[in-house]
RNA sequence: GGGGAUUUAGCUCAGCUGGUAGAGCAGUGGACUUUUAAUCCAUUUGUCGCGGGUUCGACCCCCGCAGUCCCUACCA
């Protein structure tokens, strides 16, 4: 089994060669020759679909037998062969293409080629996986399945490789990341996934553009990291010769646009963070940061609350949803609650006096297993406890507002006290979803929060922000007020297509080299 | 980083108190002109994740390593 003579596979084919796929490229080397002697191609390329399979059932499924036959109407399609049924002298076969399947019905007669009976026998070692190709005339069975009766019948691609298992399909999680081609032949589940992805993402689009803001792309390589505070990825730009970073957020180029004059802005973005992996992080994700000036937080509330609400319409035609076997109500609107508050709610055996009592918190959260910052204030004390007792309870769509000055280097401070900005945080299912806020466009307050970051940066927090001076240059030039917020949308697509962990909203998931 | 689960044929999975492996699907050969995961008959396929150890003997017990999943930690 390891040195059969194979001429044409290269030395990796043999990694995982298996009987089945030897046996696979017997019958494609058997093509091969009789490619050549007919003068036709192995993988033809000259086959033109006309139909698809979900179009054929909604135009046809609702006619009755007596009423379809006699029509003989004719079709054209192609697609994956998934089931494959022989016997004797007459067959069906199953196809998948991009939206359904449909049933073949194939016997010799009905066959118009000069070499029906060839073509048919060669059908008989077909295999599942193949790619064919049939025109035919649409009719139903007499168990009423609507199908085609095939009148020309071809191979177009050879299919080395043999499918999991037809009925179980694919059940290793792993193969259904690494391989996600073979997951999205075989789980119709996946694709509707990534099928409700492209819908969220074509939704959230259009509520944009229709709401003025400007579609814009941003650098991904940045000179310097910021907009969040991220471990980022390094990487080296040869002809400059300099040190660059995958973006950790888009943040502050998109509030240069701001000064440059664009008041509605946003960007689909991916952004890189160098940290560890779980159900809901990926080290490239998707969000959508967006900025329009002239705009507070309490506008962005409204505002993202209506995306997000586009964004779950537009794939359920509801805004009420399950998730994980539990309700979500996004038809309401978002309930809104300081840290405090929150704490309150859903934590309620701490008193106030102990809420305000930094010693106090500092001893609860130590409690908890977290251990703050020695230079944490009540705010930052405040919201770990938050972090500790709340954020997971927050099923319903709830907005945390008020994030202390100290954790919120780029957010504008309340008028009303100084200690706090004008941020929220979106929750859903536990879950952080989107992060927004009134955008500091003080240039030298913000130059001033980038100094203590640069402080604490020495002080060994190497998430802490990088001193961006070009940013400063541009926040002198006078950044109108703006309001400014950040959505992941894998999280939401999460959300909507009630997926347990991010892997299964990203096509191509980061895994550990192969072995 | 820590904890738990898991890794057996191409796929889905069994495998007893330790006696060197099975089923279904796929494949191959045969029967069958309306099947629906077609059916029926016959049949091929394994470095039991990898490396050590204990034992007369290891898929099974022990140790180490690795992959995957989950929890946790880290993390807007």
């Amino acid at each position: 089994m390891t040195d059969q003579a194979q001429p044409d596979s290269t030395e990796e084919t043999h990694i995982d060669e298996s009987h089945v796929i030897t046996e696979r490229r017997q019958k494609l080397k058997a093509l091969r020759e009789v490619a050549k002697v007919t003068k036709s191609a192995v993988f033809p390329n000259d086959f033109k679909p006309e139909h698809q399979a979900a179009a054929l059932h909604a135009e046809y499924d609702a006619l009755d037998k007596e009423t379809l036959d006699p029509q003989a109407i004719p079709v054209v399609v192609a697609g994956r062969m998934m089931l494959k049924r022989v016997m004797g002298k007459a067959s069906f076969a199953t196809i998948q293409d991009s939206t359904g399947r449909i049933q073949l019905f194939i016997n010799q007669q009905s066959l118009t080629d000069e070499n029906s009976e060839a073509i048919y026998e060669a059908f008989k070692h077909w295999d599942l996986g193949d790619i064919v190709g049939a025109k035919g005339a649409m009719f139903k069975t007499k168990t009423g399945e609507l199908s085609i009766k095939v009148s020309e019948l071809r191979l177009l691609t050879k299919s080395i490789r043999p499918l999991p298992e037809k009925y179980h399909g694919l059940n290793d999680q792993e193969i259904k990341y690494r391989q996600r081609y073979v997951d999205l032949i075989t789980s119709e589940e996946t694709r509707n996934t990534f099928k409700a992805r492209s819908k969220v993402m074509s939704a959230i689009r259009s509520f944009m553009t229709g709401n003025e803001f400007l579609e814009v792309e941003t650098p991904m390589l940045h000179p310097i990291p910021g907009g969040a505070s991220a471990k980022p990825f390094t990487t080296h730009h040869n002809a400059l010769d300099m040190q660059m970073f995958l973006r950790i957020a888009p943040e502050l180029y998109l509030k240069r646009l701001v000064v440059g004059g664009f008041d509605r802005v946003f960007e689909i973005n991916r952004s890189f963070r160098n940290e560890g992996l779980s159900v809901r992080h990926n080290p490239e994700f998707t969000m959508m940061e967006f900025y329009a000036a002239y705009t507070d937080y309490q506008w962005l509330m409204d505002y993202t609350e209506q995306c997000v609400r586009a964004a779950v319409t537009a794939v359920h035609g509801s805004a009420v949803i399950s998730y994980d076997g539990k309700e979500v109500d996004l038809s309401k609107p978002f309930e809104r609650l300081t840290i405090v508050g929150a704490i309150q709610k859903y934590a309620p055996q701490y008193t106030l006096d102990q809420l305000n009592d930094a010693e106090f918190l500092r001893a609860e959260i130590l409690k908890q297993g977290t251990k703050p910052f020695d230079h944490a204030g009540l705010g930052a004390l405040q919201l770990a406890l938050f972090e500790e007792t709340a954020e997971s309870q927050l099923w319903q769509p709830t907005y945390i507002i008020n994030y202390p000055v100290e954790v919120s280097p780029l957010a504008r401070a309340s008028d009303a006290d100084a200690e706090v900005t004008e941020r929220f945080e979106l929750f859903i299912t536990g879950r952080e979803m989107a992060n927004g806020f009134s955008e500091l466009n003080d240039a030298e307050d913000q130059a001033a929060r980038f100094q203590e970051q640069m402080k604490a940066k020495e002080a060994g927090d190497d998430e802490a922000m990088y001193y961006d001076a070009d940013f400063i240059r541009a926040l002198e030039y006078g950044m109108p007020p703006t309001g400014g917020c950040g959505i992941g949308l894998d999280r939401l697509v999460m959300l909507i297509t009630d997926s347990p962990s991010i892997r299964d909203v990203i096509l191509f998931p980061h895994m550990r080299a192969e072995a």
